[in-house]
RNA sequence: GCGGAUGUGGUGAAAUUGGUAGACACGCCAGACUUAGGAUCUGGUGCCGAGAGGUAUGCGGGUUCGAGUCCCUCCAUCCGCACCA
C-alpha cells in the first residue's frame, strides 16, 4: 500500500480536523517529514555514484567522509581488495542483529572503511567511504554525507575512528561536540561563506541543481505497508492462481468466505493457515489454488464507517446518495493507541476513495476524542532470595534484593494486606510459603497503577457492582469519575454517592413507599432549578463533560428535595432529562407517571428557557485589593455608579477602607466590586 | 534527545470568556433515629490560628484593579517517537 504517496496530504489534512494535539503530533512524528536535498557523489575510479539525502545542504563543505548502511547495494562493488574481508565480516555481524537491536544499541559505535573514495562535488577532495550500522538502509537512500561538525552521530563516528572534523561554522567551538543549532554563519565554504543557514541552504541547493548532481527534496519516515498477513483471521483475498498466475474471482461469486481449517496454524512447510483448507472448504474455489494470505486488521477498520451508511447495498460499498447525505463521521471516540495505526490508515483510505470520486470528503473523522483508559491497581508482593514473602511496609525503602510477584487483587483486603488463607489456595507456589509479617501479623502489598490485564492479576469486572447497585448506578458512576479524556485507576470508593443520589431521585416521587406527585403549577423556585439544570446539562454535553453533568443532576435533586417539590411537570421534565444518563430508573418512573405505555425515550428533550432564570438581585462580592471581604445583594438594574454609591455607604466598606480614600474602584455590573487603595 | 499532556484539600474532582478557589461526591468528625447498620437525616470539614486574621491551585518571577486561568524560567509525573541523516 503506497501510503507514502499520501504523506504530504496526510500532514496537510491534520490542519483541518478537530483532533487532540497529542494525536496530531504523533501522526506528524510518524510521517516524519524532513526537507533537504539529494546529492550525488561521484566515486574515484568508478562509474558508480552514491546518492545521499541531507537536511543540511548548507554544510556540504563540512563533509569529510561518507557512511553507507551495511546492506547498501554498492558496498560489494566499491570495497577495495584490502578491506574486503573486514567489510564482509562487518556485514555479517550487522546482518545478525535485527533492526530493532541495532536501534537499541545506540551508544556502541561500529563501522568499517571500504578503502574507496568519493569525490567532493565542489572541492574535488577525496572523501573516504565507510559502512556503519548507524545508517539505516530503509531511510533516505541508505547513505549519508557525514558532516561531523554539524551532526552529533557523525561527530562521534569521526572521533571514534579518528576521521577529519572540519569546522565550517564561524566563531563556534566544536572541540567537545558537534554544533547542531542552525544559527551560526557558514565559513570555509567557498560561495557559502558568511551566509546564515537558511540562505546558505537555498544557495547550496541552487548550486547542486545547477551542477546537475541533485535537487531539493523532501523525505518521509513513513513507510509503505504490506497488505497481507500469514494469519487465519482476516478478510480473504478474492484471488486464485492457475500455474501460479493470479486472477481475480469474478464479482458475482463474491464474497469469498474464510474456509474451515483443522488448525489455525501455518502448515508444516510454512504456508499460511489458509493453505490447510481443501477445495471443498472454500465457498468458491477456482484455478489450482486460492490465495493463502489474508488482509491485515486495518483493511476493514479503515473504511467500515462508510459501509454503516448503506449496509445492505449489494452493488456498491456505499451509494453516492447515502454518502452525500451522511458525509464523514462528526464525532469519533476511540483510544489513543490507534494514533499511528487505524487512525492513519483510515485517513489514507478516505483520501484515496475521495480521489477516485467515490466519496465527497477526504477526512474520515471531523472530531476525535480519546477517552481515557480505566486502569487497574496491581498488587505487588516481595519475595527474598530464599523465597520468603515480606510485608511491603517493612521493606518499602529498599526492595532491590527482592523479587516482585503480582497477587490477584481479589485477595487484597481493605488494609492493603493479603488474605493469606486465600493466597495459599490460589496458586501452588504459595501453599507452603513462609511469611515475614509486620507488627499486625499481616503481609501488605505495594499498589501500582497499570493497564488492566490478566497477566497482572489486576482485572476487575463491573458485574459485581452491577448486581449490587444496578446498571444505572454503574453507568452514572463511570461518567462521574472524572473527565472523559483522562485515564484513571478503577476505584469504587465513591460509588455509594451516585447510588444514594438515584435513591434520592426515587424518593422525590414517593412518600411512605407510595407514588405521589402533586398536580398543578410548579413553583417559581422549582422551575428556576429545573431550567438551571437544563442549561448546565446542555453546556456540559457540548463539552463532553459528563462528570459535571452528573453533578448537575445531584444539585438539582438536592435542591428539589430541600424545596419538597414533587410537582408532576417539574419531575417529568427532570426524568426526560436524566433518561440518557440513567435509562432504567427513569423508564420505571416514567411508567409510573404515565399509564399509556409510552417510553421516556420517545419524549421531546427539554429546552432551556431564559425567562425562568431571571434574577432581580445579584450578590456582589466586595473585594479590597483583590481580597473578597463581604457580600452584598443588590438589584441587577443598578448602574456602576449607583452600585458604587450604595457600597461606599456601607459601614463594612468604611471599616475595610480604614478611613482612606480608594485610589480606584473597579465595578463590573453583575460580577464584582473591587476597591484599590 | 525530540514531541505531547498533566500538576488544585485526606481522595475523585469543579471553576465555560482573567472576576467569590475547592461546586458535586467519597472519606473523616459530631449529632439524631435505631437492638443493629454497609439504611436515612442534620451540622461541620483546605491549611495555620482560641480569635481577629493570615495563608493556599508543583517552585520562582512577570503582566493586571484582580491570575488556577495569560507570559517567562525551572521542577516532577505520565504518554508517544527515537542513530530518520
Amino acid at each position: 500500500m503506497r501510503i507514502k504517496a499520501y504523506a504530504e496530504r496526510l500532514l496537510e489534512g491534520l490542519e483541518r480536523i478537530d483532533w487532540s494535539d497529542s494525536i496530531k503530533e504523533q501522526q506528524r512524528n510518524w510521517i516524519g517529514k524532513s526537507q533537504g536535498a539529494s546529492v550525488t557523489f561521484a566515486i574515484e575510479n568508478s562509474t558508480e555514484s552514491i546518492e545521499v539525502f541531507t537536511t543540511r545542504p548548507d554544510t556540504i563543505f563540512g563533509v569529510s567522509f561518507m557512511v553507507l548502511a551495511p546492506e547498501h547495494p554498492l558496498v560489494n562493488q566499491l570495497v577495495s581488495p584490502a578491506c574486503k574481508e573486514a567489510v564482509e565480516n562487518y556485514q555479517r555481524e550487522a546482518g545478525l542483529k535485527s533492526e530493532r537491536d541495532r536501534q537499541a544499541d545506540v551508544k556502541n559505535i561500529t563501522g568499517q572503511a571500504l578503502g574507496a573514495y568519493a569525490i567532493h562535488p565542489f572541492t574535488g577532495e577525496r572523501i573516504p567511504i565507510w559502512i556503519g550500522d548507524y545508517v539505516l538502509a530503509s531511510y533516505g537512500t541508505g547513505a549519508v554525507m557525514a558532516v561531523p561538525c554539524g551532526d552529533q552521530r557523525d561527530y562521534d563516528f569521526a572521533k571514534y575512528f579518528d576521521l577529519e572534523i572540519k569546522n565550517i561554522f564561524a566563531d563556534v567551538d566544536i572541540s567537545e561536540q558537534a554544533y547542531t543549532e542552525k544559527d551560526a554563519r557558514i565559513s570555509h565554504s567557498d560561495f557559502l561563506d558568511g551566509l546564515d543557514a537558511k540562505t546558505a541552504m537555498k544557495k547550496a541547493i541552487e548550486a547542486i541543481e545547477a551542477k546537475g548532481i541533485g535537487k531539493g527534496k523532501t523525505n518521509f519516515r513513513l513507510r509503505d505497508a504490506v497488505f497481507s498477513r500469514q494469519r487465519y483471521w482476516g478478510e480473504p483475498f478474492p484471488v486464485s492462481y492457475t500455474n501460479e498466475i493470479p486472477s481475480l474471482i469474478s464479482d458475482e461469486l463474491l464474497p469469498i468466505e474464510l474456509p474451515e481449517v483443522d488448525k489455525y496454524l501455518p502448515t508444516e512447510d510454512g504456508e499460511p493457515p489458509l493453505a490447510r483448507a481443501n477445495k471443498k472448504a472454500w465457498n468458491h474455489f477456482q484455478g489450482d489454488r486460492m490465495e493463502y494470505n489474508t488482509m491485515p486488521g486495518w483493511a476493514g477498520s479503515s473504511w467500515y464507517f462508510l459501509r454503516y451508511m448503506d449496509p445492505k447495498n449489494e452493488q456498491e460499498f456505499v451509494s453516492k446518495e447515502k454518502v452525500d447525505y451522511w458525509q464523514n463521521v462528526d464525532l469519533y471516540i476511540g483510544g489513543s493507541e490507534h494514533a499511528t495505526g487505524h487512525l492513519l490508515y483510515s485517513r489514507f483510505w478516505t483520501k484515496f476513495l475521495y480521489d477516485q470520486g467515490y466519496i465527497p470528503f477526504d477526512e474520515p473523522f471531523a472530531k476525535l476524542i480519546n477517552q481515557g483508559m480505566i486502569l487497574g491497581k496491581s498488587a505487588i508482593a516481595y519475595l527474598d532470595s530464599e523465597g520468603k514473602m515480606h510485608s511491603f511496609d517493612l521493606i518499602a525503602n529498599d526492595v532491590t534484593n527482592f523479587r516482585e510477584v503480582r497477587i490477584l487483587i481479589d485477595l487484597i483486603q481493605d488494609d492493603e494486606s493479603i488474605n493469606l488463607e486465600e493466597l495459599r489456595k490460589w496458586q501452588p507456589q504459595f501453599e507452603d510459603m513462609q511469611f515475614i509479617t509486620n507488627e499486625h501479623g499481616k503481609i501488605t502489598v505495594k499498589r501500582e497503577v497499570d493497564k488492566m490485564s490478566k497477566r497482572w492479576y489486576n482485572v476487575v469486572t463491573p458485574d459485581d457492582l452491577c448486581d449490587k447497585y444496578g446498571a444505572d448506578t454503574l453507568r452514572m458512576y463511570e461518567m462521574f469519575l472524572g473527565p472523559l479524556e483522562q485515564s484513571k485507576p478503577w476505584d469504587t470508593k465513591g460509588i455509594t454517592g451516585v447510588h444514594g443520589f438515584l435513591k434520592k431521585y426515587w424518593r422525590l416521587f414517593h412518600q411512605n413507599e407510595q407514588f405521589v406527585v402533586s398536580e398543578g403549577e410548579a413553583s417559581k423556585e422549582a422551575m428556576k432549578y429545573l431550567h438551571k439544570t437544563i442549561k448546565r446539562l446542555r453546556d456540559d454535553l457540548d463539552r463532553f463533560s459528563f462528570n459535571t453533568g452528573v453533578s448537575s443532576f445531584m444539585i438539582c435533586v438536592n435542591e428539589l428535595t430541600d424545596q419538597k417539590c414533587n410537582n408532576r411537570e417539574v419531575l417529568t421534565q427532570l426524568t426526560i432529562l436524566m433518561a440518557p444518563y440513567a435509562p432504567h430508573i427513569t423508564e420505571e418512573i416514567w411508567s409510573k407517571l404515565h399509564s399509556d405505555n409510552t417510553s421516556v425515550f420517545d419524549q421531546t428533550y427539554p429546552v432551556f428557557e431564559e425567562q425562568y432564570l431571571k434574577e432581580s438581585d445579584f450578590e456582589y462580592p466586595v473585594s479590597f485589593n483583590g481580597k473578597m471581604r463581604f457580600k452584598v445583594s443588590l438589584s441587577v438594574e443598578l448602574s456602576a455608579k449607583e452600585i458604587e454609591n450604595h457600597i461606599l455607604g456601607l459601614p463594612e466598606t468604611q471599616k475595610y477602607l480604614e478611613g482612606k480614600t480608594p485610589k480606584k474602584i473597579v465595578i463590573v455590573p453583575g460580577r464584582i466590586v473591587n476597591f484599590v487603595s
